[in-house]
RNA sequence: GGGCAGAUACCCAAGUGGCUAAAGGGGCCAGACUGUAAAUCUGGUGGCUAUGCCUUCGGGGGUUCGAAUCCCUCUCUGCCCA
């Protein structure tokens, strides 16, 4: 193990850190720091692109400081503008409280969440009366909130933006000035929101936060941030050998990043093996992720199975049963293309028989192109495309 | 409050009475090539009991042999003026 300060560790991956100076002093002061991070209890399920900041407020616990995670309950009846370019529908309170108990199970695999002070920002934000909005409101400019990137898109773009939009960064920051945080970790693309609780908290004669963003994980099509809306994502309870596949798609570009931002694997070493053996270096990336979610064991494993599967390509044996139902036989036969939408490879018989007749399908490994009547017997396996989907039949006696 | 413009398939976007299940691009799916990477090339991309039939162009109603296209109305959005 080299040494690493705690800075370095902290700064590893930051894309920006308002200050950097400011952060290293407040280290140097030797007192635990008070670390916000705001969550967004809208989507339920938590992936890679989330871990990343996650991994770094695991970093300040390790460090020996206090996570203080906000669930922004309140905020999420708004919906945060950033990175959208439409008004977000805002979520039920009952979902939200579904999801931000989903939310606080999942990243338990990244931060250690007995240590985490977790705040709703409902408590302080729900009882503000109109009159505190507008004491609020008044320390901050339109000019200063129209700035920003999101809403100068949309304004020019002709899209909406709604008056409420205006005040979800206002709110944000106030959860710093709320909980006292010494340091808010966030997204790059939340920078707006981060520095708009800086300037809060010196209004409120606070220290101002130092504000640590990290970079936007690019997702699996190598074009656009992690999202599960655009599906583009692994997420952390993805099982490890969908993990390591996804993983093993991404272009060899990302690989860096990932490294940096999804592993503690030496970043100079990780270069150069990029650049000596891009493949080497994917499959190590991504064993390593599986291993972070699932272990090693379960790691070795999905890699054991890439290979024979795909490199090799030979069947694997843990294979999904389908058992065909009676009723869907006539005379022992079924369409096949009807066939692929009960085993779920198809959306309907019309894409079903798109995909048989482009040759996406093969019985037994032989391929089939004829989306007609077929005899199915038990222990044929049928795979869709390249990709895993396999499916081993059955039919019942 | 007044005036104008707009709403088309997953997204962007053509289309102003029949040749439109609806151009083009993106995305996505499949195939070829590969390292199941990228790039590139090819095909596909509403549904069905399928060489035909049914449903779709913001919602509802109407005109017409026939409408995404014309009329009425409702909803939503943008722009300009106040």
């Amino acid at each position: 193990m080299s040494t690493v300060s705690p800075l370095e560790t902290l700064a590893r991956g930051a894309v920006e850190i308002l200050s950097r100076e400011e952060l290293e002093n407040a280290l140097k002061r030797g007192k635990p720091l008070r670390v916000k991070l705001g969550v967004d209890p809208t989507s339920p399920d938590i992936h890679l692109g989330h871990t990343v900041v996650l991994q770094k407020m695991r970093q300040f616990q390790d460090l020996g400081h206090q996570a203080v995670l906000i669930i922004g309950d309140f905020t999420a009846l708004i919906g945060d503008p950033s990175g959208k370019n439409a008004t977000r529908p805002p979520v039920s309170e009952a979902d939200v409280e579904v999801n931000a108990k989903t939310y606080l199970e999942q990243i338990g695999k990244v931060v250690d969440v007995s240590k985490l002070e977790i705040r709703r920002n409902s408590e302080w934000l729900s009882p503000l009366r109109l009159k505190d909005i507008l004491s609020l409101a008044s320390k901050v400019t339109v000019a200063r909130l129209l700035e920003r990137d999101d809403f100068q898109k949309r304004l020019k773009a002709n899209t909406p933006v709604s008056f409420h939009e205006l005040l979800y960064p206002i709110m944000q920051g106030y959860d710093s000035v709320m909980v006292k945080a010494d340091v808010e970790l966030g997204g790059i693309d939340q920078t707006f929101n981060l520095v708009m609780g800086r300037n809060l908290q010196r209004e409120f004669a606070q220290t101002p936060q130092v504000c640590l963003m990290t970079p936007i994980l690019t997702g699996l099509d190598g074009a656009h941030k992690m999202s599960k809306s655009l599906g583009n994502h692994i997420g952390v309870h993805d099982p490890p050998d969908t993990m390591f596949g996804r993983a093993m798609s991404i272009q060899d570009a990302m690989m860096l990043d990932w490294f940096t931002l999804l592993t503690s694997a030496p970043v100079e070493e990780a270069k150069a093996q990029i650049s000596g053996a891009p493949r080497d270096a994917k499959l190590r990336l991504a064993e390593l992720i599986a291993a972070r979610f699932h272990g090693a064991e379960a790691a070795r494993a999905a890699r054991e199975r890439w290979d024979r599967v795909v490199v090799k390509k030979e069947t694997p044996e843990d294979i999904l049963e389908f058992v065909v139902p009676a009723a869907e036989l006539k005379d022992g036969n079924i369409g096949l293309a009807r066939l692929l939408v009960l085993v779920g490879f198809a959306t309907s018989n019309s894409d079903g028989r798109r995909l048989i007749e482009q040759g996406g399908l093969t019985v037994d490994g032989q391929r089939i192109s004829d989306p007609g009547p077929f005899v199915p017997r038990s222990g044929q396996v049928l795979r869709a495309g390249k990709k895993n989907r396999f499916v081993r039949l059955k039919i019942q006696a």
